[in-house]
DNA sequence: GCCTGGAGTATGGTCTGACCATACTTGGTC
DNA sequence: GACCAAGTATGGTCAGACCATACTCCAGGC
C-alpha cells in the first residue's frame, strides 16, 4: 500500500498547540513573555529543538518576537506583526507562480476602493495622523528622484488610505500586497517614466477623502489604478 | 546604551534567503523538490538544525510540504497552500485580541460583496464546479442537524462564492476568514436557533449569481450578512 | 517470466549536550 | 553616587546520534 495520508503529530506541533492553548486559556496578551526555551522543553517533555521549531513558526506568523540576552524584554515575547507573514506569503506565492499578478492587483483594487470609501466616511471625525501621512506622502512623491524613492512614498500613501479605513486587517493585507509587489511597482514606474499623471491622481484621491466625498474617492482610486496598470484594463 | 535594534542575520534566515533565491532564479515550480536537509546544510555551510528551522518557516507559509520516507514524493516539496497560514494568522491574532471580530467581519463583508459581484459576471461562462459546490452546500444546509454541521456547509457555500470570483487570493483570504471565525459562527448559529432566514438568504444569493444578476447578488449578500450579524448593524 | 518478501537506504523527526554571543544583573571598587 | 567587572539567563548554533517511515532493489520461489 502506498500513500497513507495519516501522519503522526509531530512534537513541535504539540508544542504549538500547547502554546496556543495558553494564549487563549490564560488570556495572554501582546507584551507577555513565554517561558524560556529550556523551561518550555522540560514542561512539555520535548527537546529544545522541537520547542525552537514551534517558536519559529509563531515568529513566522508574527505572533512572537525573540530577543536574546537577559532582562524583561529578553526571550519570546508575544507581539502582533501579521504584516511580514502576509508579505512573505504573497511574495513567495508570486515567485512560485501560484498567484498571478492579475489576481493580486484585482485584490488591491477591491481593497483600495473599499478603503477610500471608508476613509472618506471617517474623514469628518478625527483620523488626523492618517491624513497627515497621506499629505506627507503626496509631498514626498513630488521630490522623489528615483523610481525606488517614488514607489516607497507611493506605498506609504496607499497604506495610509487603508489605515484611515480604521480596519487593521485590511490595512495589514494592503501593506502585504504592496510589499510583495514592490519590485513590480518599481519596474512599472521606470517603464512609465513620467509620473505626473499618477501624482495628479493622488491629489484627487486625497482631496476627495479629506472632503468626505466617498463616491468621488472611489472614482478617483479606480481611475488611478487604471493609470497604474493600463495593461489590465 | 540600551535597546540596540540592529541584529545579526540568523543562520536560518540566510538559508531562507538562499532557498527563495533558488525559487526565483532557477524558476522552481510547485511540485519540484528541494535538496535534502543534510545536503542543504552542507551546501550552505550551516547545521541541519538551521536548515530545519528555515524549512519549518516555509512550511508555515504553505510553500513547502515535508514528507518522510524515500522516493519521488519524499523530502521537501514545493507546494502552494496559503490557506492554513492565513487561517493560523487570523486565529492567533483574534486570540491575542490584536484584531477585533468587527474588523474581521467588515473585511468579510467587503470580500463577499466583491466576490458575489464577480461571480455573477462570470456566471454566464463556465464556472460549473463552483456553481455545483454552491448548490450542494445549499442542499446540505437544509438537512444539517447540528450547528457545527450547518456552519461547515455554510462555510463551503461562502467559500464557493469566493472561488467563483476566479481570484485565488481572494478565495484564500475568504477561507482563512471563515476558518478563523468557525468557533464564533457556531456560537452565533446556536444562539440564533432558527436558520430559516439564513437558508432563504443563501437561495437568493445563489439564484442571483446563477442568473448573472450582479447587483442583486451584492444586495442579497449584504442582507444576508446583516441577518448573520445583527449586532453589528 | 513473474511475483513475493526481505534487506538496504535515503528521508524527515527527535533528542542530547555542548558552546557561543548577547545583554541585563549584581556587587565590588573608587 | 558613579563606574566597571564578574555573573548569569537568554536565544543561536553546531555536531552527532538514533528512530520511524517508505521507497528501491534484488534474491529466491513459483
Amino acid at each position: 500500500m502506498t500513500g497513507d495520508r495519516t501522519r503522526r503529530t509531530r512534537a513541535f506541533e504539540e508544542v504549538l498547540f500547547q502554546i496556543e492553548r495558553r494564549i487563549t486559556d490564560d488570556g495572554l496578551k501582546v507584551g507577555d513573555r513565554l517561558p524560556g526555551e529550556r523551561q518550555l522543553a522540560e514542561q512539555l517533555q520535548v527537546s529544545r529543538s522541537s520547542v525552537r521549531e514551534a517558536i519559529r513558526v509563531l515568529e513566522t506568523l508574527g505572533v512572537v518576537s525573540s530577543q536574546v540576552g537577559r532582562g524583561p524584554d529578553a526571550g519570546a515575547v508575544l507581539t502582533s506583526r501579521p504584516d511580514s507573514a502576509l508579505t512573505d506569503l504573497l511574495r513567495l506565492s508570486l515567485g512560485l507562480s501560484s498567484l498571478s499578478l492579475r489576481e493580486v492587483i484585482d485584490t488591491r483594487l477591491m481593497i483600495e476602493r473599499w478603503s477610500a470609501e471608508q476613509a472618506a466616511h471617517a474623514a469628518t471625525g478625527a483620523a488626523g495622523s492618517d491624513a497627515d501621512a497621506m499629505a506627507e506622502a503626496v509631498r514626498a512623491m513630488e521630490s522623489a528622484q528615483t523610481a525606488e524613492d517614488f514607489v516607497e512614498h507611493d506605498i506609504a500613501f496607499h497604506v495610509a488610505i487603508a489605515e484611515a479605513s480604521g480596519n487593521r486587517l485590511v490595512a495589514a493585507v494592503m501593506r502585504a500586497l504592496r510589499g510583495a509587489m514592490r519590485r513590480y511597482a518599481i519596474e512599472a514606474v521606470e517603464r512609465l517614466g513620467d509620473t505626473r499623471v499618477l501624482r495628479e491622481d493622488h491629489r484627487r484621491i486625497h482631496d476627495a477623502i479629506a472632503a468626505g466625498d466617498a463616491a468621488g474617492a472611489v472614482d478617483a482610486v479606480t481611475t488611478h489604478l487604471a493609470h497604474a496598470y493600463p495593461e489590465l484594463f
